[in-house]
DNA sequence: ATTCTTGTTATACGAGCGTGTAATTCGAGG
DNA sequence: CCTCGAATTACACGCTCGTATAACAAGAAT
């Protein structure tokens, strides 16, 4: 037999990470029918029967590939918080700008996110990794709330998270569907004083954008 | 030949309608890969070759479905302004607990429209199809804000018409993705108070159920 | 050097996809 | 009642899908 394909052995960690981020690539550009595995095998650099030996089914891939997108999505909202300002309606405001600007809010993250939706009603392990993310953001979200000066119920506390998660979440889809639909820094303006009117104070004032940055 | 199936012949319109309803019933129940030319006759109750009379592609049938999609969830919210109350601040209220509520707000509806969000993203046809019903949405939504007895700026319409908005589409998503992590009767609530605190009144007073249905 | 494990490639299979094209039969107009 | 256009069915084609399985080779162990 002549030429067979040279490859070189490598870490299972490695060549699941290598998959999943293929198969998110190829998801985000031509939807989920682009994702087959003869595709994702392709980027990955690998054979197509590579990943029946990572994965015991493409839909066991789908979902690795759902959770890495979600962890990604959250981490990359919460890093805005590291190396932030201290006072707390400054985090806040900090963390509502970023969460509806590049790159949480991007168009090909939403197509992305969108293009699961559909499993995450209809399968279990999907719907678990959805709640599991979503509870993560909006307790995220209501401890930078519940550190500001004020003094409300719990269940206050909780309704006032579930608003401005509704508010960052509606304003993260629109400006991302619809990107020129709007002008340039109008999301976040509307995100800071939207949040501000649910909460009762003014965010607008208390943001600090990150000077270190260019 | 011997059997051939029996058929009557229709009206363009109504098997246009027919196909359409069949695909979306499809999509719905199981994502966009469940939505083949031969599953979408069999549940319209024809035969495949059909669809390529009525339709130019398969393509041209998914933007046609998309279209309706739209068309049916606008119309879903603008129903509520028809016979209610002639008080401003009550309309409001009482579209904005409509379109987070069923059926309007659902699972099944969440799931179809995020199926079609990829192809928004990178079909033009789509993107027009979505561009023209989100304004009318929100214009919809502009003019209830306009009747309130309020002054503001029409740039400060825009904004708050779009904040709210936002929060409206924030909380329907949520509400329809992951309706267990909610109790009956939170997320309209929510919604009422966060509008509410956004435009600065008191929606949550102003709101009329419609006493007409038990 | 040689062996052995197993990561990796190669290839095949059946099913289902969207799409063309020809054969039928419905039902309206004469 | 007959005719005839066209709505509808029937069928075939080429392709791609996910999966199964066998052959191979890379590299650590000896």
């Amino acid at each position: 037999m002549a030429d067979r394909r040279p490859y070189r052995r490598e870490s299972e960690e490695r060549r699941r990470e290598d998959l999943i981020a293929a198969a998110l690539d190829l998801v985000a550009q031509g939807g989920l029918h682009a994702a087959t595995v003869r595709a994702i095998a392709d980027r990955a650099g690998v054979t197509p029967g590579l990943i029946r030996h990572y994965f015991t089914s493409k839909e066991d891939l789908t979902r690795a590939a759902y959770h890495r997108l979600m962890e990604r999505m959250t981490s990359d909202s919460a890093a805005v918080l590291l190396g932030g300002p201290d006072d707390a309606m400054a985090r806040l405001a900090n963390f509502v700008v970023a969460s509806v600007s590049s790159p949480v809010a991007d168009p090909v993250a939403v197509g992305l996110w969108a293009a699961f939706v559909h499993d995450v009603r209809c399968d279990a392990a999907m719907r678990d990794i959805h709640t599991a993310n979503y509870l993560a953001f909006r307790n995220m979200l209501q401890g930078l709330i519940a550190a500001l000066p004020r003094s409300v119920s719990d269940a206050q506390l909780r309704s006032d998270a579930i608003a401005c998660n509704g508010v960052i979440d509606g304003l993260w889809l629109e400006g991302s569907i619809l990107p020129e639909a709007f002008s340039l820094g109008e999301i976040p303006a509307i995100a800071l004083t939207s949040v501000g009117a649910i909460l009762n104070i003014d965010l607008v004032a208390a943001y600090q954008p990150d000077r270190t940055l260019p």
